[in-house]
DNA sequence: ATAAATTCCTATTATATCGGTAGGAATTAT
DNA sequence: ATAATTCCTACCGATATAATAGGAATTTAT
């Protein structure tokens, strides 16, 4: 399961994907009532999203926050990452962040590495092409059907 | 992350599949020594397998554990199941343990869940497809790869 | 029958992570 | 100056993880 850092962190940042039409900022608590995210909370998760690049902000009166890359730059893998650590579910398999699994015994020849490197290396796939675009598409379809 | 229990078990495992010849029982020691796993730990895990079926145990001097069912009938799903509770990364797309995501505004036309759907029918179809059988045979394969 | 070896069962512990709260400092528009 | 906002640091309770400890129950071998 994904934390809910991760969770409300995409909501959020769809959310303003949706509403950036100016380059006005959007306050935190405009976003934490219209997302249902404990207003402290989400404060946070902002502060992380804007020191990873993805979000700016503008201080004090009227101040608020705005997407910093376009909206099909940023996808649900990169804010996993930011908030969860590594997708994969081994650590001998992760890019970015390898470990060695302490009580294996032969890395190299392992079947169970090896079919968590394909399942991590799909899920990575799958999950770099979720755009905020992308995910905007899908919830437009879906309203479309029917 | 899959839990160490998890990753234990599967190696537990795969160890019973390899060397149960005979119907000769194997004692717990003996996987805790030959995997790398502490013993006491590894008593746990394996009562978890046996009381979910997929291991038989005989008690007593010269006890120990076998398969229950055949090898290419364990997966890796069920497994991780048994320890870490649902594969799907959102609550509101496990088929065995649904729940609704509290915050959700319109859960039927959301792009986020859309995409987990796709991870998580992807992820689980592979790992149901990755047997004890299916994890000797890349093993094999990758020592035959010079 | 007895001893030895083993699984089975219940508690306990230390550590970390998660989800969230509190309070105030710094900054900026009006 | 004032009001509104982001920014920053610290804290807290609950839960999960990865074990360890100790002994009861069971079975085989002698």
């Amino acid at each position: 399961m994904i934390s809910k850092k991760t969770k409300y962190a995409i909501n959020a940042l769809v959310y303003l994907a949706k509403e950036n039409k100016g380059t006005e900022p959007i306050q935190i608590s405009k976003i934490a009532e219209s997302e249902n995210i404990p207003r402290k909370f989400l404060e946070a998760i902002l502060l992380v999203l804007k020191n990873a690049g993805l979000l700016s902000s503008r201080k004090g009166k009227a101040g608020g926050y705005f997407l910093h890359k376009s909206p099909d730059e940023i996808n649900i893998a990169d804010v996993m990452r930011l908030f969860d650590g590594p997708i994969a579910l081994l650590p001998c398999v992760t890019h970015n962040y390898y470990e060695r699994c302490e009580e294996c015994k032969d890395e190299a020849n392992c079947g169970i590495r090896s079919v968590f490197a394909d399942v991590r290396n799909e899920t990575v796939n799958m999950l770099k092409h979720a755009t905020l675009t992308e995910i905007m598409h899908r919830a437009e379809a879906m309203k479309k059907e029917i």
